[in-house]
DNA sequence: GCGACAG
DNA sequence: ATCTTGTCGC
């Protein structure tokens, strides 16, 4: 079971959105703050009906081994538009509604998009550990912000990505010759820690399996 | 003004 | 995110 501490606030526009980043951001907990980590939850978002329904999906695994220990599914109408840099606003809801139907408490969540990889740093990912104050990390399939070196092609490969003269996530080559993907902290797990949970969640394939199967529940309503 | 732009 | 089949490549 999985709670929130801090009630989820809805803007009513962009310009109120922006506001409420700014100030929530100033709880980020860049450092890692956890314990010995044996649940690790992958959440993921799609959408049906045109766009009209929102639809969220949970699946925890054990740690090491990766065994699935349960998962659950959430929808919900849609609330608030896609705008980049305002993606938590249209999936925390959901996100929260499928959190509270697990039975047991992950000690981890990864999440399907950005954390600290944001123009204000207060991603979903962050978004998400703030209000259930858990530790999370946000991996995204595609660049959003931030430059990086050159990347190598092999499975565990990685660079940092920078913007405005921080660092503020890594571009992860999780599987060799195939599209990386981008980490980052959300909330009370550094980026080095990310980095290898982010890792020690991936077999064969480019993203984790938390994500992975995820997606593939979300997507086939329930079957793994 | 122009181009970029998580899901 | 979603609309959509076969096809190229390891």
């Amino acid at each position: 079971m999985l709670r929130p501490v801090l009630e989820y606030r809805h803007p009513e526009n962009a310009k109120a959105a922006i506001a409420l980043q700014e100030e929530l951001r100033q709880q980020i907990s860049l450092q890692d703050d956890f314990g010995d980590v044996q649940l690790v939850a992958g959440v993921d978002v799609g959408f049906e009906d045109q766009g009209a329904t929102v639809r969220a999906a949970v699946v925890v695994l054990q740690l090491p081994g990766l065994a699935v220990v349960e998962s659950a599914i959430a929808r919900r109408p849609t609330a608030f538009p896609y705008i980049p840099g305002l993606l938590s606003f249209r999936e925390i809801p959901v996100l929260l509604d499928v959190l509270a139907k697990l039975k047991t408490t992950p000690d981890l969540i990864l999440c399907d998009g950005n954390g600290y990889i944001h123009p204000r740093r207060f991603g979903l990912a962050c978004h998400l550990g703030l209000l259930l104050d858990h530790p999370t990390i946000g991996v995204a399939k595609s660049r959003f912000l931030g430059e990086h070196p050159a990347l190598g092609e092999v499975a565990g490969d990685w660079q940092p990505i920078t913007h405005q003269g921080e660092t503020i996530g890594a571009i992860v080559r999780n599987r060799t010759n195939v599209r990386p993907i981008y980490v980052s902290s959300g909330h009370r797990v550094g980026l080095a820690s990310a980095i290898k949970f982010v890792r020690q969640c991936s077999t064969k394939y480019r993203l984790p399996e938390t994500t992975r199967l995820a997606d593939r529940l979300s997507k086939q309503d329930g079957v793994l």
